[in-house]
DNA sequence: TTGTAAGCGTTATCAC
DNA sequence: GTGATAACGCTTACAA
C-alpha cells in the first residue's frame, strides 16, 4: 500500500501527530524535529491522503462547477472553458481543487450538486449560469452552502454572493453607441428567455431608447428560442416590416455568427444594410468578416472573482453576500457603421 | 453534523454494518430489514459520506481530467466543453464524479496530477490532448496508475489506452478530396509542433500526394506557431510563391477562422482564388461565410469513448490496453471547389 | 440473516 | 515541544 504518516512516523522516530503537525507547519514543534520529519517525508516519497484528512476535518479543499443542464449544444460555448480557466486559477492559487458536475437536465443536475455536497466531495459551488427559477440555488440556499453565481440570481439579489457585469448598463452602453452612429431603428435578439443577464441588457437597450425618445416596439424583439434554423423565418420577419431595422444588438458573439451566416446567405451586407453589435468578445470574433464589434465582458475575471467570492465565504463562514461588478468595455471593430 | 449511518441504524434498530450492506443492496439481507432502514434513510435524509468511503474502500468513484496547460488561447477551444460533455455523460452513467486539472506550464499540470493521484482522489484519469514526450504520460505510466488518453501517443501507443480517430486516413481522405477536385498544389498548416494528430494527418496528407504523384514541397507547409498575428506574413509568402497553392488544409476549424478573415482581408477570395478543408466540424462551422467543409471527427464520442475504457480499466485492473479508433466523415460545404 | 469489531489515514484533544 | 488516543463515517472479515 502507500506511505502513510505513521510510515515517515516511525522513520523519523516521532509519534504520527507530530508528523501531522509538522504538515499543518505548526509553529510549536522545534525546526529540528521538522527538518527530520520532512526528510523522511522526502524519502519514503510521502503524499498526504485528502480523504482521510477531509474525513478528520470535515473540509475538502475543494469547490464544485454547475454548469447549464447541457440539453443542446449551448455547450460548445467557449464561455466555458475561459470561464474554468478563470475560476481554476484561483483555485490553484489557494491549493484548492475542482470538481464538475453535469447533467442531461435541470433534475439530473440538481442531483448531481446534491451528491457533491452531502457526500462531503466539496466545500461550496460555483453556478455558472443564472437562470430564473433555479432549483439549485434555492437548493444551496436552503442548505445554507456556500456558494457563488456568475451572473446576477433573478431572486433575493443582496443576499446571493454573485459576480456579474453591469448588464443593464453594456445594454444601454451598445444602444448608446448605436444611436450615436445615426442608428434609430434598432432590433435586439434576446438570449433564452430565462436568463437574467438577457433581461438586463435589454433594460438598458430601452433605457438608452428612453433616453434617446425613440419608442421601444415589441416587433423589433426576437428570440433565440425561434432561431434554430439560423433564423431565417425570424430574421426575414424583421427584414420585411413596414420600417425594418438598421441595426442589430446581438446577446452574444455565437449567436451572431450564425445570424451573420444567414444575413449573408438572404442576400443583405453587414454593415451595409444592417449594422450589429454582440457580446462576449470572443477570440474568434476579431476573425470574422467584417470583424465584429462585440462588448468585451472579461469572462476570465468573471470565473476568478466567483471563485475568489467563494473562497472567502468557505473560509469565513457566516460572512455577508458579497457582488462584483467586473467592468466590460465595448470593443469597436466593423459591424457597427454610422447610418 | 450530518446525519451518519449510526443514525440510521439507530432508528431502524439494525447494526450499521447491515445499513453498510442495504446501500451496497448485499443480497444476503431480507428485503424486510432492507424496506425497514430504506425507510429510515429517507426519513433521516441520510446521505453517504463518500471521505469515508473512499478510505474505507481504497476506491474514490472519481475520474481526473487532465487539459493541455493552458499557456494560451488554446483554451478557448470550443473542442473541450463538447469532449468533456462525453465524458460527463458516461461517468454519469456510472455514477462517477470528475474532477479537473489544470495548470499554467506543463510542471503545474504535473503537480496537479501528481496531488489526484497520490492523494487519493481520483481512480483513474484522462488525458485530453496528446504530445510528443508528455511527462505526465509518463509518469502515469510508471506508477501503473489507469489513464486513457484522447488522441494518439507518441511512444508505447500499444500498451496505452487511447482513443483516437484515424487521423491518417483523415488526412489522406482531404487531400484525395482536393486532387479529386483537380487540385495539385495543396499547402498544409500544421497544428503545434508537437502535437501527434497533426503529424499523423500530414503523413495522410503525403501519402495521398504521393499515390497522385504529386511532389511533397516543403514551401507548403505552415507552422501554426508562425500564425499569431492571424498569419498575414506566412500566408503572404505562401501566396507569393512561384507557384501559389490553389489548396489548403488546416488543422482545426478554429485556426480556418482566423486564416479565412486574413485570407479575405489580403483581397483573396475562398473558394475562388483558394479552396479550404479542414478538422473538427465545430459547431460554428456551418456558419462562416462560405460555410466550411471540414472533417467530423465526433468529439462528442473521442470524449465518450475515453472516459467507457478508463472506468473498464478501473474495473478490471491488469486488463490490457484498448485502442479505440472513431470514424471520420467529410462534412462537404462550400469553402472547397473544383478547380 | 445479522451483529461485532477492526481498520482505512488523518486531525484534534488531552496529557506530560 | 511532543506523545497517546479518540474521533471522522464507512466497509468488511469474522462471529453468531
Amino acid at each position: 500500500m502507500s506511505v502513510t504518516i505513521k510510515d515517515v512516523a516511525k522513520l523519523a522516530k516521532v509519534a504520527p501527530s507530530t508528523v501531522s503537525r509538522v504538515i499543518a507547519n505548526n509553529p510549536r514543534i522545534s525546526e529540528k524535529t521538522k527538518n527530520r520529519v520532512r526528510e523522511a517525508m522526502e524519502s519514503l516519497g510521502y503524499h498526504p491522503n485528502y480523504n482521510a484528512r477531509s474525513l478528520a476535518n470535515r473540509s475538502t479543499q475543494s469547490i464544485g462547477l454547475v454548469m447549464p443542464s447541457s440539453v443542446d449544444k449551448v455547450f460548445q460555448n467557449p464561455f466555458f472553458p475561459e470561464v474554468i480557466r478563470g475560476i481554476s486559477t484561483k483555485a490553484h492559487e489557494e491549493d484548492f481543487a475542482i470538481y464538475m458536475s453535469t447533467g442531461q437536465s435541470e433534475q439530473e443536475s440538481l442531483e448531481g450538486v446534491e451528491r457533491m455536497l452531502h457526500g462531503g466531495r466539496v466545500d461550496g459551488v460555483i453556478i455558472l449560469y443564472s437562470s430564473i427559477d433555479d432549483k439549485i440555488m434555492s437548493f444551496l440556499q436552503e442548505e445554507k452552502f456556500p456558494f457563488s453565481v456568475i451572473g446576477k440570481p433573478y431572486n433575493n439579489v443582496n443576499q446571493i454572493t454573485h459576480v456579474d457585469n453591469d448588464n443593464v448598463q453594456a445594454g444601454k452602453d451598445v444602444t448608446d453607441y448605436l444611436i450615436q452612429l445615426g442608428h434609430k431603428r434598432i432590433a435586439y435578439v434576446c438570449g433564452s428567455l430565462d436568463s437574467v443577464v438577457s433581461m438586463d441588457r435589454k433594460l438598458g437597450y430601452k433605457k438608452a431608447l428612453q433616453d434617446a425618445n425613440i419608442s421601444y416596439q415589441e416587433e423589433y424583439i426576437l428570440k433565440e428560442e425561434l432561431l434554430n434554423d439560423g433564423g431565417i423565418k425570424e430574421i426575414s420577419r424583421l427584414m420585411s416590416l413596414q420600417s425594418p431595422p438598421t441595426a442589430l444588438i446581438v446577446k452574444d458573439d455565437l449567436l451572431s455568427f450564425s445570424i451573420m451566416g444567414t444575413i449573408d446567405k438572404m442576400g443583405y451586407s453587414i454593415p451595409k444594410d444592417l449594422s450589429l453589435v454582440s457580446f462576449n468578445n470572443l477570440m474568434l470574433s476579431e476573425f470574422t468578416r467584417p470583424p465584429l464589434t462585440t462588448v468585451d465582458i472579461d469572462i476570465f475575471n468573471l470565473g476568478y472573482h466567483a471563485a475568489d467570492c467563494l473562497l472567502n465565504l468557505i473560509k469565513n463562514p457566516g460572512q455577508e453576500a458579497k457582488q462584483v461588478i467586473v467592468p466590460h468595455r465595448l470593443v469597436e471593430r466593423q459591424t457597427g457603421q454610422r447610418i
